[in-house]
DNA sequence: CCACTTGTTCACGAACTCGTCACCACGGCG
DNA sequence: CGCCGTGGTGACGAGTTCGTGAACAAGTGG
C-alpha cells in the first residue's frame, strides 16, 4: 500500500485530499505545518508528496528544495492557491514534480497522485526493498522491528533498531554521520554532536561484541559508519 | 540534446510550442496529424512526446493507449482545449504523465516538459554506481567511499581517496600541484607546498607499492602527476 | 513517589590524520 | 662533472576524530 504524505494546513482541505486518497488504497498522513512535514519526509520517507505552497514553518517551496539537496527523489506534488504561470514554472523547476492550482478536483488529484506512482514505480523497481536483510549470523527484520543474532533476539532497542536498519539496508556504503542523523532522527547534524556515535556503540555492544563468528559495523575514520559484516580474525580478543 | 516529439494540427500552437521548446535547448519535430505522429514516435523514440488530444487521424487517447500497449515508456504530456476534469483524470489513467489545458503559457509547458524529462532520466540512474572507475587490479568507487587493490580495500583515508578520485577521473592526463590542491583541498596552492607531494606518497605506498603487478601514479617532473595504469617491468623491486 | 528503561550530553584519553620540516636522491643543464 | 631545482622519504607534533564511561534528562509503569 503506497504511502502518501500530505502537507496542508487547511484542515478542510486537508482531510478532503487524504479521504479521497485513502479511498483509492493509499496509506495517507498529514502534516499541518512545514517543519513537521519535513521530519516525517525525512524519516518516514512516503511513496508520494502532495504540499502545499502556503504553510507555516518551512513553506512548500524550500520542503522541494530542501528534499532534493538531501537526495530523496520521491514524487512532490504541489498543491497551491497560486496559479500563476511564474509559480508554477518556479516549483517545477526546483524539483517539484507536478503543480495543481486550487481549486482542484479530487479525482484529479487522485489521478495525479497515481501516474507520478506510476512513474517512479517503473524507475525503483530493480532495487525495491527487499525488507528483510539476511547476512552471515544476523537478520534483520523491519517486519517484526527485530534483529536476530545468531538465532535470538538481539534486544534492541527502537533507536538501535532503525539505524541499524538504514546501515544495513546500504550495505557496504560508508553512511555520513549527517545521513545518518537524517535518516534515523530525521533532524540536520549538528556539529560535535555525539549521539550517532554512542548509538553506535551501544549497536556494537549488542552486535559485535556478542557474535562470536562476525564484526558488522566499520568506522570510516573521517567520512562515517559502515555495515559490512567481516569475519572476526584470530587475534580478536 | 533531449528529442521532443509534437503531435499537433494547429499551425500556429504548434509552432509557438517548438519555437519556445527549441530555445530551451530540445531538439524538436512536429507531427501534424495522428498517424504520422505515432509512427515517428515508434521510429524515432524521441525523450518526449507532446500530444494533443485532438488529432486528424488517430487523437491522442489512442496515442498515449498505444505507447504504453507496445512498452514505450517516454514521457507523454498532453496538451488539449479539453479541460474537464473527467479529460483529464482519464487521460492520466491511461498512461499520460501530465495534463496541460488550453490556453497555457510556453514556459509552463516547456517546465512540465524540463520536469519529465528529469524524471525519467533519474529513472534510469539509481543515482549510484554512476562514475566507478575501474582499471586492472583497482577498483575506485566513490559511492562506497573505498578503493579495492585487487579485491579488497585499500585502506585510504579520506584525503587519500578524494586524491585518487580526481586523478583517476583525469586518466592519463597530468594534473599540476595547483589542480589537484583546488580540486581536492578547494584551496589554492601556495609556492613550496608540499602536502600534495606527500599525499601522493601515501598513495603510492598503499597502491603501487603493494599492487605486484602493476604502477598507478606517474610523475611528470616540473609539472605534476599523471594517473596511468601501467605493468610493473621484472626489474622492479 | 520510586525503580527502570531509554536517549542525550559531557569529559577525557586513545587513535588517527595530515601538514611541516629536514634531509637525501635524482634529473636537467651548462 | 658539478650545480640547482624538483621530487621522495622519514620523523615529529598539532589538531581532529572516535570510543568509552558516567552524569543527566525524559518517559513509563508500578
Amino acid at each position: 500500500m503506497p504511502r502518501i504524505l500530505i502537507a496542508e494546513d487547511d484542515a478542510v482541505i486537508a482531510s478532503a485530499m487524504a479521504t479521497h486518497l485513502r479511498h483509492a488504497g493509499f496509506d495517507v498522513e498529514v502534516a499541518d505545518d512545514g517543519d513537521r512535514a519535513m521530519r516525517k519526509l525525512r524519516f518516514e520517507r512516503p511513496d508520494v508528496a502532495v504540499v502545499d505552497l502556503m504553510l507555516p514553518g518551512m513553506d512548500g517551496w524550500r520542503i522541494t528544495e530542501g528534499l532534493r539537496e538531501e537526495g530523496m527523489r520521491m514524487p512532490v506534488i504541489i498543491v497551491s492557491a497560486r496559479a500563476s504561470e511564474q509559480d508554477k514554472v518556479h516549483a517545477l523547476q526546483i524539483g517539484a514534480d507536478d503543480y495543481l492550482a486550487k481549486p482542484f478536483g479530487m479525482a484529479e488529484l487522485v489521478a495525479r497522485v497515481q501516474a507520478a506512482l506510476r512513474r517512479s514505480r517503473t524507475a525503483v523497481e530493480p532495487a525495491s526493498h527487499a525488507d528483510r536483510i539476511e547476512v552471515p549470523g544476523l537478520v534483520v527484520d523491519p517486519d517484526l522491528h527485530r534483529a536476530a543474532l545468531d538465532g535470538h533476539d538481539a534486544g534492541l532497542t527502537a533507536l538501535e533498531f532503525r539505524l541499524l536498519y538504514v546501515l544495513a539496508a546500504e550495505q557496504g556504503r560508508a553512511l555520513t554521520r549527517d545521513q545518518l542523523q537524517q535518516r534515523v532522527w530525521g533532524v540536520p547534524y549538528r556539529p560535535r554532536d555525539r549521539s550517532v556515535d554512542v548509538c553506535i556503540r551501544k549497536l556494537r555492544e549488542k552486535l559485535d561484541r556478542r557474535s562470536l563468528t562476525h564484526t558488522y559495523i566499520q568506522t570510516h575514520y573521517g567520512v562515517g559508519y559502515r555495515f559490512d559484516p567481516l569475519e572476526k580474525t584470530a587475534a580478536t580478543a
